[in-house]
DNA sequence: CGGAATCCCTCCCGATACTG
DNA sequence: CAGTATCGGGAGGGATTCCG
C-alpha cells in the first residue's frame, strides 16, 4: 500500500498536497481565479480580461480548476451560446490567500525591482 | 514617460506585478523558500530536502530569489567550500503567504481529491 | 562541496482551422 | 459564442561531465 497519514509532505513529489500547490502554481489558474472573485463570468469575459492567455489554454486552466472543486460550469442553451464560470466555496477559500499574494506583488513590487537593479549591476561589474 | 501609477495591473502581461507573480508560482521557488522558513541552509541541505529537484533547477531558483532580494547567498572560503543561503526580511514577508498556501494544499488536500474523483467519473461516462 | 556548461528531449503553449 | 482538434516551435528541465 502506498503511504497516506504520514503528514502531508509538501517536499515528495508523489504527495498530493505537492500536486495541489502545482496546481495554485500554474500561471493561469491563478489570474482566472482571481478574476472571478467579482461573481460569476462568461468565457468571453475572462479571455477578454486576462491578458496574454491563449483561448486552448484558458480552456485547460478553466476545465482543471473545475475539476478540482474550485470552480463550477454553467451552459446556458441558448443562442448564442452562453457558459458561465463562477467560485464555489472550495474556490472562495482559496481567493483569499491568492489575493493577498496579488497584494504582496503590488506592494512589493518596488523593492523587488530594485533588487534586480541591484544584482544586474554586480553581475555586469 | 511609461507609466506608473495606474494601479498596477496584473491582469496585463507587461506589467511588473505580473513578473513578481510569474516568480511566485514557479515550482521550485514556493519550496525553497518554505524550505528556508527555518533558518539559513546549505545548498546540499536544500537539495536533499526538496524531493525531485534537480541541481541545475536549484541553482537556477536560488539565483532567480536572489536576484529578486528574496534570498541572501553566503559563500563561506572553508575547504570544503561552504554556501548558506537564508532568507532576507523581503523573503520572511512572503514567506507568511506561503506558508499560507502550504496550509491550505494541506488542508483541502482530501476535498480536492474528491471532487477529481467525481470529474473524473462523470468524464468517463 | 557547490557550482557551471553542455547535450538533448519532452511537453507546454500559441496559432490556426473546424464544429455545435 | 464557446469550444475541440491538430500541428509545430521553443522553452523548461533532466542527466552528465568538468571546474574552483
Amino acid at each position: 500500500m502506498e503511504s497516506k497519514e504520514v503528514t502531508p509532505d509538501l517536499y515528495n513529489r508523489r504527495c498530493g498536497s505537492r500536486q495541489v500547490l502545482d496546481r495554485i502554481g500554474d500561471r493561469w489558474s491563478v489570474l482566472v481565479v482571481l478574476t472571478l472573485a467579482a461573481g460569476p463570468k462568461r468565457y468571453g469575459e475572462l479571455a477578454g480580461r486576462i491578458d496574454g492567455v491563449s483561448q486552448k489554454m484558458l480552456t485547460q486552466t478553466l476545465r482543471g480548476l473545475e475539476r478540482d472543486g474550485l470552480v463550477t460550469r454553467t451552459v446556458h442553451a441558448a443562442v448564442p451560446l452562453r457558459v458561465d464560470y463562477e467560485l464555489t466555496g472550495l474556490g472562495r477559500s482559496l481567493l483569499t490567500l491568492l489575493a493577498g499574494l496579488e497584494a504582496w506583488a503590488t506592494d512589493h513590487l518596488a523593492e523587488v525591482e530594485a533588487a534586480r537593479l541591484r544584482y544586474d549591476a554586480r553581475a555586469s561589474a
